[in-house]
DNA sequence: CGTATCCTTGATTCGCTTCAACATTAGTGG
DNA sequence: CCACTAATGTTGAAGCGAATCAAGGATACG
């Protein structure tokens, strides 16, 4: 029986993460093969990277509780973050590609993270029916978020790139049992910025604009979605842009 | 033995695009097993599509020949290009995650893929143990992918966007035997822009400051590269904008 | 050969960035 | 606990890069 570096005992099978984690979808009996998967737990302190571009890939880590950020620099300094993750979210999907980590994942604050050998888990998934399934799956979903971003990126004005964002929030946030109306974000305005391709001023303005027109209610880093429907329709109704 | 639509046997082990493919790397008795996989091959014509956005996902494909777009649409319908693909490269991985293609794949010019069941590669995948891992290198490399254009999109100016268009086209051109100084685009001005997250004018307007600054010679969508290192440098070292 | 599509270039407008100053919050050590 | 400082957030004014509007030219296609 696995016993993590803080003597806890890790076990999927006993995690109430599951349905938005890796196992999603697993019977009983392929959730009990799972723990013997994840090795250890790991916590990261806030600021603290869980890995860097150019470390050698050799596990993919599910965030268990806290969150993080991952971002690609370039030679010139310039920071470009490509995702903001949430518990029960995958991390280190980069790597496997080129078998060394191609981004940079910092914990926004002190968070932990489920260690998952990768040559375990492709191991595994030779046996286990449904990890292989649900590990396409949870790739192929980065794939279709990632779309998503570029959507925004290249064909949004700043005030909808905000307006997606709030929403994408929201709806992460309801799926994990907390209120979809009220949350707290963990990145600063310059995170943000950099995620949606904006100046952090940028980002201030418009949330100070959603404040004036009632659509949400902002004090600093905790938010208030006062009208859900009236940021969707931002969305979708903006004069095009490009 | 696997016959295709149009009489041809399809088999992986023949194929001269196995180094680009999905079969890279494997042995030729892995590559042999591969040879059950790809059931037929399919014609698409110019301007057609592969697949829509909606579809019921049931294949991946492989593109024997020719080019496509994938692109996402909003209601207002705004489009915005995701991604050009070249020979080798494989289409459809957005699928697996929902069932159902979230993206269309529209064929840049006459093609022809390789169609592959998602069934039969994932009972494969538990069998041929290189399969499985190369799949899996194929799909992190197209999340890889996705941040790279992410930092384009989000931290570049409109000249850096071009050239590391640019320079990215020309290596895969390489890649694929072709020259790496001239080749021809297959898409129009209004699709690198979408790509790019630029207007159709400022596509052609930073193609007309290359050939003034003696980087490009321009002819339509002949391209040839003057100065890839001078493309490189205006990447790396201009003033950054965000 | 004619027509639709694609590309180029110019003039103007606009949205976001830049620069700057100040307010607020959080973290630190006396 | 409070003073001090750094980090973060807000707001204003000005500048700039890309979008928009518009017209003409080149090319490909049926």
């Amino acid at each position: 029986m696995p016993i993590t570096m803080n003597g806890l005992k890790t076990a999927c099978s006993q995690c109430n993460l599951v349905e938005l984690c890796l196992p999603f979808g697993m019977s009983d009996h392929e959730l009990s093969r799972l723990d013997e998967l994840v090795g250890a737990r790991r916590k990261i302190k806030r600021q603290h990277n869980l890995y860097r571009a150019g470390d050698p890939f050799e596990a993919i880590y599910a965030i268990r509780a806290g969150s993080f950020k991952t971002d690609v620099l370039l030679e010139d300094g310039r920071e470009q973050v490509t995702g903001f993750q949430m518990t029960g979210e995958i991390l280190g999907l980069d790597g496997i590609s080129t078998e060394a980590h191609s981004c940079n994942a910092v914990a926004l604050e002190d968070s932990e993270v489920c260690v998952i050998a990768y040559s375990k888990l492709e191991e595994l998934s030779h046996e286990v029916e449904g990890l292989q399934h649900q590990f396409h799956k949870v790739m192929s979903r980065e794939i279709v978020r990632d779309h998503g971003v570029m959507m925004l990126l290249g064909s949004m004005r700043a005030e909808e790139r905000l307006a997606a964002f709030l929403l994408n929030m929201s709806q992460r946030f309801t799926a994990r049992g907390f209120s979809a109306a009220e949350f707290h974000l963990r990145m600063t305005r310059e995170e943000i910025g950099s995620y949606l391709g904006l100046k952090l001023e940028t980002v201030s303005r418009a949330f100070s604009r959603f404040q004036e027109e009632q659509l949400v209610a902002v004090q600093q880093k905790h938010i208030r979605l006062l009208d859900p429907a009236g940021l969707k329709k931002l969305i979708q109704h903006q004069p095009a842009m490009r």
